[in-house]
DNA sequence: CTGAAAGCGCTTACAG
DNA sequence: CTGAAAGCGCTTACAG
């Protein structure tokens, strides 16, 4: 690849006048542990940025075992939905741990996921962080038994296993504490999650639950449809049609809001004067809409990144880490 | 990583009763060319089976200096904006050529850009992508000069390297095609490329022109704004006060003509009725709009998967591979 | 057609 | 504190 031919250690142990074997040792950060003098220290260090030498991983990886690398197979995170940050997260949490992410997405081909689980298991990735691009539940793919691995925006009930999810209950609480904030009594929900391993509906219904149960409520009703613009402007424009009306609504994805707003304009109700709209997700999506979306963000960077320094940390527990969702704060929520 | 002791290639050739030398030549596909009999060929192919073998790549690469890895580095083409398909389509292209796709990205900061690329070289990838967010001109990382690179949603002017990016001019004839199909005279373009690097905007005006130039027509105007979703509703809006009319929009993109969708329907106007819209993009935006938008789209799985095919080919040659955009039509587009 | 042996560039007991 | 030497698991001239 490169021009010039690559200098190796014995190259920089020769120009600094020592053995491979302290060269090493220095290069490795364990200079202290081995009492190489200072003046040595120096000498190869100096060598080192002369010569410009970089280490051939491949020949350090045939002997430790370890590649400085980590697996990040997914169904698909990459693509326009949302999520995609996930690989920028793991992408930046990586390299402050001087290691660099191997990517692969199955598209959902269990096949395709044996066979990229395989090819990095090959390439003797240090772990494999296994991301599915909805919350929910997952069995941990047969390859990845034995392997150190992390489950990201997803769970294995049957596994003790590290996994790292947004906290939609929270968000759920969350978003319910603006809307009564706000004053709203009569609080409606939009939308219903139709899969059953889908984790993050349940789990914001809870949180809506509680927080409305602070102030002695419940849910006052469910407009039911699934989590699209179309379904959203359809469900709520039936729903309205039948003289359904509420002071706050809370939406279970921000494309199913667009549909909404587009249900809430052609019935004449404004937001937030008539009603009070949030959202979850804080997609770029809410920032687009008119007025602006009050959402509760998923944490998809943090999440990423969270996943990639438990997969490193020789120390980490088994366990769930759930990540806070924010509110993103827009117009759509009637000022008190 | 795994429980049991990963077995070796000298485990195979035991296996099978022949040496090491046999069953690599058998496993690296020369068994012809070697003219081994065929009946030693299933003999090792069994013990292969047999024991479940994976060879090592990092005892491989090692040897042969080659990784079967690609590296990708961007500035960010993950994250919610459009273009992280280009990763998907590296990684599916990359997995049918028994490669898999280092990635990282820089954020823009040059010094993590120089950082990824070293540690990606380190690794001995078999070559890098280079990717950028946007469409434009790039000089390319001093770290990347004599390894073997492809860019990818970007050229270097200054150099003679290959080079994929999306079809905008002919996006742009395509667009105008498809509001003169439909009776439009009176075009206006809405969105102005604000970064001189950019090279999305002047392509797709080129060929605006051009196809307007077939029927004796030019551009009727330009309302100038950037590319945002606010920035488009209020030059729209601003040139419909002041009395502004056309019979087709050509907007440079999805988010500026949900903008456009707000300022038309303020004034009263309707999509497709008094007016004809077309975008580019083809984002999953235009299909959240009522009416559907009509957007050339913008080819990006494409993209990514043509870059690692070409990183990837011994034969390839230096050149820019212009990859064609198509109309995905939707309702915003008076039917003729 | 097949095998013994060298070597890819490191790390790490081991000896001093 | 430092160095000589073995070995990680392959590939590939080379010899037969």
């Amino acid at each position: 690849m490169r021009k010039r031919r690559r200098v190796m250690l014995a190259d920089v142990a020769a120009e600094a006048g020592v053995s491979a074997t302290t060269a090493s040792y220095i290069l490795n950060g364990r200079a202290d542990e081995m009492r190489i003098a200072p003046a040595t220290v120096t000498k190869v260090q100096a060598a080192v940025a002369d010569l410009g030498y970089r280490p051939n991983r491949s020949a350090r990886s045939l002997r430790t075992r370890r590649t400085a690398t980590v697996g990040l197979v997914s169904d698909q995170i990459a693509g326009e939905q949302y999520g995609s940050s996930m690989l920028t997260g793991a992408s930046l949490a990586a390299r402050e741990l001087d290691h660099l992410v191997v990517m692969g997405e199955s598209g959902g081909d269990p096949e395709l996921e044996r066979l990229l689980i395989e090819e990095m298991l090959e390439r003797d990735v240090d772990g494999v962080v296994y991301a599915t691009r909805t919350a929910r539940t997952v069995h941990l793919p047969e390859g990845l038994r034995g392997v150190r691995s992390v489950l990201l925006n997803c769970e294995d009930p049957d596994e003790r296993l590290p996994s790292v999810v947004p906290d939609d209950e929270g968000g759920g609480r969350a978003a319910v504490a603006t809307l009564l904030a706000a004053g709203a009594r009569d609080v409606w929900v939009v939308g219903e999650d139709p899969v059953p391993e889908a984790t993050a509906g349940p789990r914001r219904m809870a949180g809506i639950r509680a927080e409305l149960a602070t102030h002695d409520l419940d849910v006052a009703g469910l407009v039911r449809c699934d989590w699209s613009v179309t379904e959203g402007f359809e469900a709520t424009s039936r729903w309205l049609a039948d003289g359904g009306r509420a002071d706050g609504l809370v939406c279970m994805n921000d494309r199913l809001a667009m549909g909404v707003y587009q249900a809430l304009a052609e019935h004449g109700l404004r937001v937030p004067d008539d009603v009070s709209v949030v959202s979850f997700d804080g997609s770029a999506l809410a920032g687009w809409l008119r007025p602006v979306l009050t959402s509760v963000e998923l944490p998809f960077t943090e999440l990423g990144a969270l996943a990639v320094r438990r997969l490193l940390d020789p120390d980490d527990h088994v366990g769930t880490d759930s990540v806070p969702m924010r509110v993103r704060p827009g117009g759509s929520v009637r000022p008190v």
